[in-house]
DNA sequence: GCGAGCAGCGTACCT
DNA sequence: ACAGGTACGCTGCTCGCG
């Protein structure tokens, strides 16, 4: 969807599919926008800017936002008069003015009730749309092509002004291959030259009737540079609609591109989103190997950027092969993200090719404008600049956590809220136009009052996404595993949980339509009253509470039951509000909470728990960092098992001890002592030199591009006085220095749990004697 | 000139 | 470019000591 200005009018642009035709229709819609006031004065509203521009016509509607509002609906000819004649009417006659900063073509979808991704039936009279006459869910498949260009670069960073693409690769279901100008093997499509090879390009993405077109990190490289190349081969428009052009859509700090009549997916921005959120579990670093390996479990050899031209002088096959993986990859992560992203974009109503480029603020900000429209109610504006600072400078309290005592526990149940705070904003109805200041309500403990008498917007939407989650969950029970309607529904409801669990972040979030201060403080103030109320139980019970952390609560069981422990949740939930409920999470034979470094205290957020069935589950300890050296994180691992498996002390250090003196010797590969960190800013916006910063650099300075965002990988060399100058990245590096390696990464990581069992620092220090087997 | 102690920066984790 | 709560390594400064 997008829009078009013909003359004095506005058109929506449709693009859709029939049968395997790609076509477009127009349909005449007139910007608008909300404002208070005479309608008269409204009405006569002209801006001379340029050319004059004047409101087109005004209608009258009722919305409502706490209260019930008369507006004036003001119509212009195109979008882009909408700020200026609303800047005008705000200014220059002072009237409040609402929903004007709405793109147009979301305008649309939410006045139509669209879902982008689904299907929509039309009337038309030629290319024109009479009306809209229905939205409803699109069952077909997409039809998936991923794609990977390599492009040649004797001289590092390829110049998409200069420097041609040698090959094109493509993968779909039901065809492959790399079109190119050289090479024998049969996968390959020969071509005389670039044009003919982009020629082709085109033609097989009608072949094969591709709907959405995947790349991994193809908005910042694969895209423009194709776009730049056909400019130079005059080879007109990528856009598979006539008279149509691509365009770019900014979305924050990334940009992304519209193709006509496909959907451009770039896998790249949505796989950080969901590393971040833990979707695709455990991933380091963002590359297309790293990627593929953590989903598909596969290996996948890369090739160095900068040897591309090398390989297509030399081993073109090679060259070949290695761009017809990365398609091959591409599409199988795409596999892997795109039912996910489409379920997201189906219930969030955020077009499809969108969706790659959309955080989950965006996803919850759309949903909310769909439904806001639905109950007629005002979007709110999005904040000013000076608001955003002022929110940020004033930071909600969150949740609350309780000290734990360090020791090893055995048998304990682990008790949480399920969708804390998600059930919290339903039972309490907490939306910025539910609050009253008289009359009965829920209260929190802020002080804030919300009414019971009419549901609220938010409540209402997280409501929906709740029960329709526990009605597929109940569904999902009687699947078969490996159907299609198994995956398609366990996608949905992973969406689904997503979206509910942003909300709460949402009210909260300094650029939000819906922040509300008093709303977020209460929907935490209650999480921390509820959990509180849950521990005094527990030990009124007689149980001991050993850690809480925000929803959960970890209980020593002591002489307890299992059986005690579900009647105690029983009884608990009798007493919750409607939607909040108490669940057991599981319960563990052993458990170990240590002290914080620079204290004796216990340590917050860093335990580990054995389960029954002998799995163990490790939370905030180094070994789950990616900043620490897989050497460090090794033996931290084995040490725990080994304490929470065996409890043997005499095990754990003859293991600490061999690890030092693997590394004294030097036995260790340099891969298994690197650390990683991202770096966040641009690199000359750091204060101080970190290891990661001068490690960045020293990889510029060896030619390698690099840039803020990126995981660096390094390892602590023995040339150089602080560890900064020590600092190597681990393309580079030759040597490591074993003290370092032992005195900060492996001793500390495992003393915090050795010091639980009264083991000191220097039994270990001395390392093993070398036995006879370790030199053959 | 040196080392200890500490604040602040920065990152990555937990819920 | 959803929130806040938390640990902790490293840098680079101050300060006391001789």
């Amino acid at each position: 969807i997008t829009y078009e200005v013909i003359g004095n009018n506005t058109f929506v642009k449709i693009f859709g599919k029939r049968g395997k035709e790609r076509v477009k229709r127009l349909f005449k819609y007139d910007p608008y926008f909300f404002s208070e006031g005479e309608e008269e004065k409204i009405r006569e509203v002209k801006v001379v800017d340029r050319e004059e521009i004047s409101v087109k016509r005004v209608e009258k509607e009722i919305l409502y936002d706490y209260e019930k509002k008369e507006l004036v609906k003001v119509f212009v000819s195109k979008p882009s008069d909408v700020p200026k004649i609303k800047s005008f009417v705000k200014h220059n006659l002072g009237y409040p003015c609402y929903e004007y900063d709405i793109t147009f073509r979301k305008r649309f979808i939410y006045d139509y009730q669209v879902n982008p991704l689904g299907a929509i039936e039309i009337e038309s009279r030629g290319e024109e749309v009479v009306d809209i006459i229905q939205s409803f869910e699109r069952e077909e498949e997409f039809n998936v092509m991923a794609f990977d260009i390599e492009v040649f670069n004797p001289k590092g960073v390829p110049n998409p002004k200069k420097d041609e693409i040698i090959s094109i690769s493509f993968y779909t279901k039901i065809g492959n291959g790399v079109i190119t100008t050289k090479g024998e093997e049969s996968f390959v499509i020969k071509v005389k030259n670039e044009k003919e090879m982009i020629e082709k390009f085109i033609d097989l993405i009608r072949f094969y009737d591709v709907d959405v077109l995947v790349g991994f990190n193809s908005s910042s490289f694969d895209i423009p540079y194709l776009i730049e190349r056909m400019k130079r081969n005059r080879l007109g428009e990528l856009s598979f609609v006539r008279g149509e052009k691509p365009s770019k859509i900014r979305k924050g700090l990334s940009t992304g591109y519209n193709i006509p009549g496909i959907i451009h997916f770039d896998l790249y921005p949505i796989v950080r989103l969901f590393g971040g959120m833990g979707v695709i579990g455990g991933v380091n670093r963002f590359t297309l190997e790293e990627v593929y390996h953590t989903i598909t479990r596969k290996e996948k050899k890369m090739v160095d950027r900068l040897k591309i031209w090398d390989l297509w002088n030399n081993d073109v096959e090679e060259l070949l092969r290695y761009s017809l993986e990365d398609s091959k990859a591409t599409f199988e992560i795409a596999e892997y993200i795109l039912p996910l992203a489409k379920e997201l974009a189906s219930i969030s109503k955020t077009p499809l090719g969108e969706t790659a480029l959309s955080t989950s603020g965006q996803f919850v900000e759309n949903l909310l404008m769909f439904n806001a429209t639905r109950r007629k109610e005002i979007i709110p504006s999005k904040p000013s600049f000076e608001e955003i600072k002022r929110r940020e400078m004033n930071p909600i309290e969150g949740a609350f956590v309780k000290l734990p005592s360090p020791g090893i526990y055995e048998n304990i149940a682990v008790l949480d809220f399920r969708g804390l705070y998600p059930s919290i904003i339903i039972s309490y109805n907490i939306d910025p136009y539910t609050i009253i200041y008289e009359g009965e309500g829920y209260e929190s403990p802020v002080g804030v009052k919300f009414r019971k008498d009419k549901i609220g917007l938010i409540p209402e939407t997280l409501k929906v996404l709740v029960e329709t989650r526990a009605k597929i969950k109940e569904e999902l029970k009687t699947l078969d595993k490996y159907s299609e309607r198994y995956k398609k529904l366990s996608a949905r409801s992973q969406a689904l949980k997503i979206l509910a669990n942003s909300f709460y972040g949402y009210l909260g979030y300094s650029r939000s339509r819906w922040y509300n201060r008093e709303c977020a403080a209460s929907v935490t103030a209650l999480g921390r009253k509820h959990i509180k109320e849950a521990w005094e139980k527990s030990e009124e019970k007689g149980f001991e509470v050993l850690y809480i952390d925000t929803d959960s609560l970890f209980l020593l069981m002591k002489d307890k039951s299992k059986e005690d422990v579900l009647r105690f949740l029983e009884e608990i939930n009798s007493e919750l509000p409607g939607a909040m409920e108490l669940e057991l999470e599981g319960f563990y034979k052993r458990g170990i909470f240590v002290s914080k470094k620079s204290n004796s205290k216990g340590a917050k957020k860093k335990y580990a728990l054995l389960g029954e069935d002998g799995s163990i589950k490790i939370r905030g300890f180094e070994l789950v960092r990616r900043d620490w050296s897989r050497i460090a994180k090794e033996v931290q691992r084995k040490v725990l098992e080994i304490i929470l498996e065996k409890g043997s002390k005499e095990e754990a250090v003859s293991v600490v001890k061999d690890y030092i003196s693997k590394l004294r010797e030097g036995r260790v590969k340099l891969k298994d002592l690197a650390i990683m960190t991202q770096l966040n800013k641009p690199l000359g916006a750091y204060e101080v030199i970190s290891p990661e910063l001068s490690a960045a650099l020293k990889l510029k300075k060896s030619g390698k591009h690099v840039e803020r965002g990126m995981i660096i990988e390094y390892v602590i060399g023995k040339k150089g006085k602080s560890i900064s100058e020590k600092a190597v990245p681990l393309e580079i590096a030759e040597d490591y220095d074993a003290e370092y390696y032992i005195n900060n990464q492996v001793i500390p990581a495992v003393m915090k749990i050795l010091k639980e069992l009264g083991v000191e620092e220097n039994e270990l220090r001395r390392g093993n004697m070398p036995s006879i087997t370790d030199y053959f």
